[in-house]
DNA sequence: TTGATATATATCGACCCGATATATATCTGC
DNA sequence: GCAGATATATATCGGGTCGATATATATCAA
């Protein structure tokens, strides 16, 4: 993706620590179209603190361990409008579930089952994360978003049950002593 | 992803050269699942070599320079059946363009106009690849993946053809200088 | 014959991810 | 009251991956 262009995004919203990030990332509102780790959170946080495109601050909450909460300046927002003009880098998508799809000739119709049955559960719970996000959705941007992620993920959803049948009836086919199961 | 599993699980439906490799990951019937570079490629035949899991000869077809021709080795075949057995890792998705749409209200119209007309070019560029696969599709699992990629991409398509003007019209509202453009 | 394009192999640096280490506070059950 | 699980929080390291680049040959068009 691009770890500055997440970061400073995410801090033109709302101030937060890099623990705070990784979860905006991981379960909240920005998960369905991005991931970023902590091993890529940190060392850009501290790259950009460098670049005074933002401050940092401690906080020490009761009971929890201090945080450092992370703020945009002017000079970060001006930079992260600039980098929502230029042309966006093509999406990634990457599925090892598909490859095992494609060759489920290749395997168990045990695992094909247990790997589509896995596949259909994440669905169902990002579908769920990004309804609940359509409840409580004010900024416009947002919703629009949310709403492309419903569709496409209830479509992705749709096919996998109506065709996980077909997909575990083709499994095993091309294994060593399989010739023509009736 | 994983290049190792990838390139086991090309090389077990055909033999191929490094190029051919990627020319398959990046336009071919893989090419809407997965996405792997040169830098990938080579080092990871190589490593595949070494453990005996392929086999390379070196083919000189008449005017094209000299290709090294990978082939998939009894051993390598066992490993690639084993791979395909155990859960697949979770698929990985990022895209820069739903980050834009997001924040559309900080960009200007026309660069967010420009960002959705050129991702719907993508996208039918995608389908149209997918639907060919489509006309000559043999093999069962290829089919089904063939399949549940057309129906994504539609889906995706759809609504970005739908949205494409409610997205284009929260542009710059955000923006210094913005209020209340009636 | 120059330049563009396609084929083909290969590497390097920058970037990124997953795993792990470390530490504190709360909550639950025994 | 304390052991263990869980949540919060910062940070790094190694391995993997990507994009750009270098090198080379052959074809085709201007």
């Amino acid at each position: 993706m691009n770890a500055t262009t997440l970061i400073l995004a995410i801090l033109n919203f709302q101030d937060a620590s890099g623990y705070e990030i990784r979860k905006l990332a991981t379960d909240g509102p920005y998960s369905y179209f991005v991931d970023i780790g902590y091993g890529s959170i940190y060392p850009t946080l501290a790259k950009l603190e460098a670049q005074k495109l933002v401050t940092s601050r401690a906080e020490q909450s009761q009971g929890k361990p201090e945080r450092k909460v992370y703020s945009i300046t002017e000079t970060g927002r001006a930079e992260f409008i600039r980098s929502m003009m230029e042309p966006p880098a093509k999406d990634v998508f990457k599925s090892e579930f598909l490859l095992v799809a494609m060759a489920a000739d290749f395997a168990t119709p045990a695992s094909v089952e247990k790997a589509i049955e896995e596949r259909i559960e994440t669905v169902e719970a990002k579908l769920a994360v990004i309804r609940q996000h359509l409840t409580d959705c004010d900024h416009p941007g947002s919703c629009w978003v949310a709403h492309y992620g419903e569709h496409v993920y209830r479509s992705s959803l749709e096919y996998l049950i109506a065709n996980k049948q077909r997909l575990i009836e083709i499994a095993g086919d091309a294994l060593p002593g399989a010739q023509a199961a009736e």
